[in-house]
DNA sequence: CATTATTTTTAGAATAGCCTAAACTACTAC
DNA sequence: GTAGTAGTTTAGGCTATTCTAAAAATAATG
């Protein structure tokens, strides 16, 4: 290691990589390299790179063979790209005719190539949503997040009524299937029936009833419908 | 030089050459090393390293010491990264509420960005144009370019009636201040008088009588106003 | 607690895209 | 037709981002 040069948090690796590591932090306090290495599709030691190039650029905090964990700068900066991301994704679906399962690539591609002032523009035209087309929260300019009480519906009780609120999956195959189920944003779902050991849900959409395997379930977020009492 | 890859087609500075190498070729037989590292911006031997590595991949035939021209194969790539920036500029300013100056660098980094799906999408929803923001032709998907028979007013006849056709320069500075004396597509032209030695035009537009000087007036193309015999 | 297995890091290397400085062509003008 | 200048190319280098193979550290297991 003979010097080595911080890293720019306007380059397109660096972005991806603080959005990665924002996503991660949610599930884990310190995010692994290898989880990392994983999520980003590149080897562990190009992350171990990165996150010695990051360091020094005050985004992540990082220990050696401890993993990793955004700083204030880089919770901000991250919450911007995610910003760009799912506004985006939100305009390919309502102006631009995409299908929910065609906007991740596209929006991952955009992100890095569009300027403050092309998102400022979306925003404006989308009326300043909070949610993307896959029901996600948008982050605000200032990077707030209005977060809501979500629940999976493995977990969710059986008999009450609720309301899809986000189907949490990049992957295009899984989206079709779920949607092609009747899982759409807003469709009002109640869970019937629940086999144990991980097993297939009966679901009750929009007056339809149909079953879905356990682990796919788990992309989808259900919200308790407002006025229905627990 | 040991060995040398052939340049890949999907490359940014590969596409953004091919875009220079059309654009010049305009104007001049073989395009020289200098005339791209100028439009480029970047140096003459960067320009001579890829003309190599292009001409291996036969998107143009390099000449030492006496340029580049594009093969069949590279003008008909050349023709669809236009095809792409030119739609971007058009749906920046028919959809998003852009300026004429601020389309260009936009559509510079959004060009490499974005996929044939959301060209397609553009298209559609612009209604198939062929020309952009700036007046210039947009080629089809099959690079047919519907060309017009365009002036420069340092050369149109005095007195005769005509329209703006299009704004050719890439320069903010430069369209602001021919947007500001009343010069946008479709106005209403007429040259009044035209001072000797390259010295400045007046002219009518849309019944308002402007001064422009001759480097300036370059930037704009008119159309005879049809009806209006010679 | 020692050994094994897993994870992470170091070392060394490749590629694309750029650069500067120096060598070389080609054209132009006497 | 040769000298000088303008334009081009070669040579050698640098950075960001990635890789593989091997070494080192941590975590898991008996």
């Amino acid at each position: 290691m003979v010097t080595m040069r911080p890293a720019t948090a306007d380059s397109q690796s660096v972005q991806d990589f603080l959005k990665a590591v924002y996503t991660l932090q949610q599930k884990m306090e310190r995010v692994s390299t290898n989880a990392l290495a994983e999520m980003l599709s590149i080897s562990a030691p190009s992350v171990t790179d990165m996150a010695h190039r990051m360091m020094l650029a005050e985004l992540v905090n990082y220990e050696k063979y401890h993993g990793v964990r955004l700083t204030e700068t880089g919770e901000r900066e991250a919450l911007r790209v995610i910003r760009r991301h799912r506004l985006i994704e939100l305009y390919l679906v309502t102006d631009l005719g995409y299908a929910l399962h065609e906007v991740h690539d596209e929006a991952e591609q955009l992100e890095h190539a569009v300027s403050d002032r092309f998102i400022a523009a979306l925003a404006e035209k989308l009326d300043h949503p909070t949610l993307d087309s896959h029901g996600e929260v948008i982050p605000g300019i200032d990077g707030t997040c209005h977060y809501r009480e979500l629940h999976t519906p493995s977990q969710f009780p059986i008999g009450i009524k609720a309301k899809v609120a986000c189907l949490n999956s990049n992957n295009p195959e899984i989206l079709q299937h779920l949607m092609g189920k009747g899982f759409t944003l807003g469709s009002q779902v109640e869970i019937i029936t629940r086999e144990p050991f991980e097993g297939p849900l009966t679901v009750l959409i929009d007056g339809k009833t149909v079953m879905v395997g356990y682990t796919v379930a788990t992309y989808i977020s259900v919200e308790q419908d407002k006025g229905a009492g627990k």
